[in-house]
DNA sequence: CTTTTCCATGTAAGATATTAACACAGATGT
DNA sequence: ACATCTGTGTTAATATCTTACATGGAAAAG
């Protein structure tokens, strides 16, 4: 039957990542080559594969490979920001509700999230979209005007929406930190949503990769002493670690 | 320079999302096909885009096609949606400010959009997305709950976001369209959200193409009166058009 | 200042993959 | 039993890709 090949044909390819036409004609040595390409432009016109010249890979595939060798021209600390990532989310239990901002540590901490019931409030744009694949999850975005560079929300508007809103739990990087400046960011409006972050959650979690040490940002949105668990990575200077541990903020 | 080039094609293509060889040779009349090829070899092998028969396409629209239940519907009338979507962005001008909403219609739209100095309010995330891309434009993100089968928002707070913005102008397409049940979608939420907007917008334009007539979806958000605009596709029953010129809608 | 080497590029032939067009058989509905 | 549709196969025509080799100019070596 036809439904059934072309499914297992997607499977195939989930598995694999990536088929020669030759051989999914192995696999299916009973239909023509002409049939196994019509299946898959079905699957392309699906959305579900990427057809390439000789064959096709799976969209999964397509993923990953975009995540590795990538990450390293165009985002960089990219390992540091998956392995912080992985850290805070472990951090995570079920039924809570959270906030996370829109940079790009937050969306790595998105693809590490858990599926599971939790509710997440975001001003990333990128980070909602990635978090609404999630079925268990509940994603809601703050609203406001998009920062082009960032592609996250904040307006003055946006603290509106806090009013009537709450979590426990807030994640949010910096940008920038020095003990004397503290946590800080370029935007004015997005330091004003942290702050206001700040406020509402009960506890808030500070993700912040080594490279942002020593750099200062326009805003300060918060003091070290403002922030109840830092995550960093192992290049985190010892010196500085003592300070947090100082003021009973846990570091790891 | 090579560098430059391939920099080049590489943001070509995010922004175009696929291009085949035969439109890179026009974008570099000056060097050969076999040159471009190489270049795109390299940037496969960055994992930078995917190299697909006739040409390549970026990684980053791969993982936008990922967004599946969304993909889905991409896929689908994607040609009328296009023209329909390019009817639409005719009949926009310079430093006028609208709404959009965030079916794939609208996503058609946004990305038809000249890059010219307007305010674009919208809910749907896909779309925020797409037109963040243009430097002159202006956008601003309505916050909600995210409703994972069309990456839209919709909450009974984003109301309030109304109560301080203004826009003339609401592009929206429904999901279903009858005579007597007028314009539906299948979300309450949404469509309340797209009841204030047409209160709010001077003016509504409809996009929907032909496949969405006779269809009924439970919540009806705007009666065949209620607009000033259709844009649809030729496929549009006479009949159902002489309905809405004799209201004075324009048909196009 | 020359010579060498290397790299980016161009050309064209050959290999490969894809599409298009037509044909056919079994299923489905009238 | 007839028409119709859908899935499939076959082949030729087309389009695309790779390979191999040639060229020219810039940097490195002499």
């Amino acid at each position: 039957m036809k439904k059934d090949r072309i499914e297992e044909i997607a499977e195939l390819l989930d598995k694999r990542g990536k088929l020669t036409l030759n051989q999914l004609d192995t696999y299916f040595p009973d239909v023509s080559q002409m049939t196994l390409r019509r299946d898959l432009l079905q699957l392309e016109q699906a959305g579900r594969i990427i057809r390439v010249r000789g064959g096709a890979m799976s969209v999964k595939e397509v993923q990953k490979v975009s995540s590795e060798p990538y990450a390293k021209k165009t985002a960089m600390h990219t390992d540091e920001k998956i392995r912080i990532a992985q850290k805070a989310a472990s951090l995570i239990e079920e039924n809570c509700s959270l906030f996370i901002d829109g940079g790009t540590t937050a969306m790595c901490l998105a693809k590490e999230l858990p599926d599971i019931n939790i509710h997440v409030f975001t001003n990333g744009l990128a980070v909602a979209i990635e978090l609404a694949q999630k079925k268990n999850l509940n994603v809601t975005m703050l609203g406001g005007q998009v920062m082009k560079e960032n592609l996250s929300t904040a307006s003055p508007v946006a603290k509106s929406y806090f009013e009537n809103t709450n979590f426990e739990l807030a994640i949010i990087s910096a940008s920038a930190f020095t003990p004397e400046n503290g946590f800080s960011c370029g935007s004015m409006v997005e330091a004003d949503l942290l702050k206001m972050t700040r406020q509402k959650a009960k506890a808030m979690y500070m993700m912040l990769d080594s490279s942002k040490i020593g750099k200062i940002m326009p805003h300060t949105f918060a003091r070290l002493e403002d922030i109840d668990v830092l995550i960093t990575d192992d290049e985190f200077p010892a010196d500085l670690k003592e300070e947090f541990l100082k003021r009973d903020i846990v570091v790891m």
